[in-house]
DNA sequence: TTGACTTGGTTGCAGATGCAACTAATACTG
DNA sequence: CAGTATTAGTTGCATCTGCAACCAAGTCAA
């Protein structure tokens, strides 16, 4: 960790604007930023509720541990984001019967009308961005951000969304 | 905004884990606190500190508001990153002579020692990371997340980082 | 010069988050 | 079955962030 392996400072200069984490996040906020705008606005969510929601409208009923698996949303955010949606009539929560701990969470109807329209929106919004970026890069990207998603770093606790 | 045009429910369904803001989010958390560790832990500096060091170590002396036009990091974030990297010795202020609102950001020497080994570990840590995404994929990346980047949403506000 | 408007930066405040500590139910192990 | 370690979720607390309101210096025009 404190053994940077001698780097003549003659090497290479470090160059921000080349450097992943950093375009990653650019490109993430951008898009993230713009497409809040239809679950806030409307819906007075928030991103990561936002996030659980369409989890489990894509998922079906699972619980809040199976959302933290699948997305790599920090427990804490989701147990948050699930009261938050409980408390605005979007999912219920029920008792596992196999294991009490857990609560097997899903949508209610009405969250499930809103996963409907945010989810149209969503594509609507994805299809746009993909039409602009060109077929070719658009069928790449997905598996390169996956990946890239996966490896983040190898050796590092799973960390969050 | 509440006119979605008529969308047949059997159209096609969302799928989550093809949204482009959501793999965007999951990549960029993954780096970005990956690497955090680096700057974070040794520092004990913030991500927005970071950035605006980096801003700072890349392209010399400027000010605030231009850190925010370069990185569109929103101008609050800047501001307090700023006091607290000055509050560290790690950079000064110095109002500039034409305009007396503005204020002259630059590194001192401690924050230029801090941003070459932060830069060293950046440029390693990205190196590693295109590494294992292969040559192909590493020399297109960069356009195409710029290119989202910059087109996220055209007709949205500026927005932040 | 005065008064209205713009712009660089800061601050107040209400959320949203991360991490560690904590409760309750389970799973092991002897 | 007791006793300890795990695991599902929640909560306290100390930040971090976003937005709007707010100064102070500048600009513009009459």
């Amino acid at each position: 960790m404190s053994d940077v392996p001698k780097q003549r400072e003659t090497g290479q200069e470090f160059d921000l604007e080349g450097f992943l984490p950093y375009l990653l996040n650019q490109a993430a906020e951008a898009t993230s930023r713009s497409f809040q705008a239809s679950y806030k606005a409307e819906y007075g969510m928030t991103r990561t509720q936002w996030r659980v929601l369409a989890n489990l409208g894509k998922f079906g009923a699972m619980t809040a541990r199976d959302i933290c698996r699948i997305s790599h949303i920090e427990k804490t955010k989701v147990s948050r984001a699930v009261a938050a949606l409980e408390a605005e009539g979007l999912l219920q929560r029920a008792t596992s019967p196999e294991d009490r701990r857990a609560e097997i969470l899903s949508l209610t109807d009405g969250g499930r009308r809103v996963f409907r329209d945010l989810g149209q929106r969503a594509l609507a919004y994805d299809a746009e961005l993909r039409k602009r970026l060109g077929d070719g890069v658009a069928t790449q990207i997905d598996a390169v951000l996956r990946s890239i998603a996966a490896q983040g770093d190898p050796d590092v606790t799973p960390g969050d969304d």
